[in-house]
DNA sequence: CGAGGCTCTCCTTTCCTGGC
DNA sequence: GCCAGGAAAGGAGAGCCTCG
């Protein structure tokens, strides 16, 4: 099923082409989201303002100051540049054109741009990860973004509560094939291979050359559940069963020695692993419950796709 | 129709590294 | 070996959705 569209810009691009949605996309580039709105025909400009409402809780006055959660500029982007209104479907944004459409910010310090913050592309669900001949390619959740991400970026302003002021920087799109593809693909190996042997709760960015598994949740103590498999196996065992998985020797030696250290400090997050604060409601999980996570760009690798990829500013 | 779960994004804390 | 700044990683608020 397609996204809704509020308006026509199909004089601007064609949802089935990427090239174009590239082309406009980067028409913002050193704009603001208002000049795309102003480029609106009042009706359309109407309709657009009401969706931002609607789906954002966003109110944009007509002198152009804004009331409303300021974290939604993604949100305003599909709404305003793109015409059509956001949906939780799980396939990717922009389906017609086969990609997902995502808006990232970027800082600049002493040595260059860098990304403000990891991209999380989709939640990791816990119990998936265990169906045997479930393969990277299968899983959704993560294929809809690895197969084309239109990767648009901005420059993050601290306190600016006007999300419609924030200058675009560039976009692209990302596409990882060969020998980028199979490392993120053992990555992704290796998250259910921590799964499978009942490391859920060692889960960290760390171990990650791309594709990490960063926490993601309401905070507190909702965050847990209680892994799959309850009882990790053994070192050596999991050695093992990483690299029989297809995992890198370095990797998994890596991560299994550093799972070991941590494991000595339940309770300490970073050096241990996290758990529960209610002692009632770790027991009920039982011996390693996890944290809710998501698969995510690391920010350092997110960094270096955007140095590479995007013009230099 | 209300409680709790889910997910979006921003915020805070911890850790690492490079310069002295 | 210490300090500061920046990066990494964990933590959390809030709104929407779902299900009983």
């Amino acid at each position: 099923m397609a996204r809704e569209k509020l308006f026509e810009r199909s004089s601007n691009f064609n949802l089935t082409d990427p090239q174009s949605l590239l082309r406009w996309a980067q028409w913002l580039k050193g704009k603001s989201l208002r000049e795309s709105l102003d480029a609106l025909q009042p009706a359309n400009r109407r309709i657009a303002l009401e969706a931002a409402e609607r789906f954002a809780k966003a109110e944009i006055r007509a002198d152009g100051s804004f009331k409303g959660p300021k974290g939604i500029l993604g949100v305003l982007t599909e709404i305003i540049h793109f015409g059509l209104a956001p949906d939780n479907i799980a396939a990717a944004d922009l389906k017609e054109a086969g990609l997902e459409l995502k808006v990232t910010g970027l800082v600049k310090n002493s040595k260059g741009v860098r990304a403000k913050e990891r991209l999380s592309l989709g939640m990791i669900d816990y119990s998936k990860c265990l169906k045997s001949g479930k393969s990277f390619e299968d899983d959704l959740e993560i294929q809809k973004s690895l197969n084309g991400l239109l990767l648009m970026t901005y420059w993050y302003k601290a306190r600016e509560t006007n999300p419609l002021d924030l200058i675009f920087h560039d976009a692209m799109i990302w596409k990882p094939e060969g020998k980028e593809r199979i490392r993120i693909r053992q990555d992704w190996t290796f998250i259910q291979g921590c799964i499978q042997s009942g490391h859920a709760h060692m889960l960290s960015e760390r171990y990650a050359y791309a594709l990490g598994a960063p926490p993601k949740g309401a905070g507190k103590d909702t965050d847990f559940q209680a892994q799959p498999v309850r009882q990790p196996i053994d070192y050596p065992q999991t050695i093992k069963h990483f690299v029989a998985m297809g995992v890198e020797e370095e990797q998994a030696d890596y991560a299994t020695k550093d799972f070991k250290e941590r494991s000595k400090r339940p309770g300490q997050s970073v050096k241990g692993y996290v758990l529960p604060k209610d002692p009632a409601l770790a027991k009920r999980l039982g011996p390693f419950p996890a944290r809710r996570r998501c698969y995510s760009l690391t920010n350092s690798y997110l960094t270096k796709l955007v140095r590479a990829n995007i013009t230099k500013d």
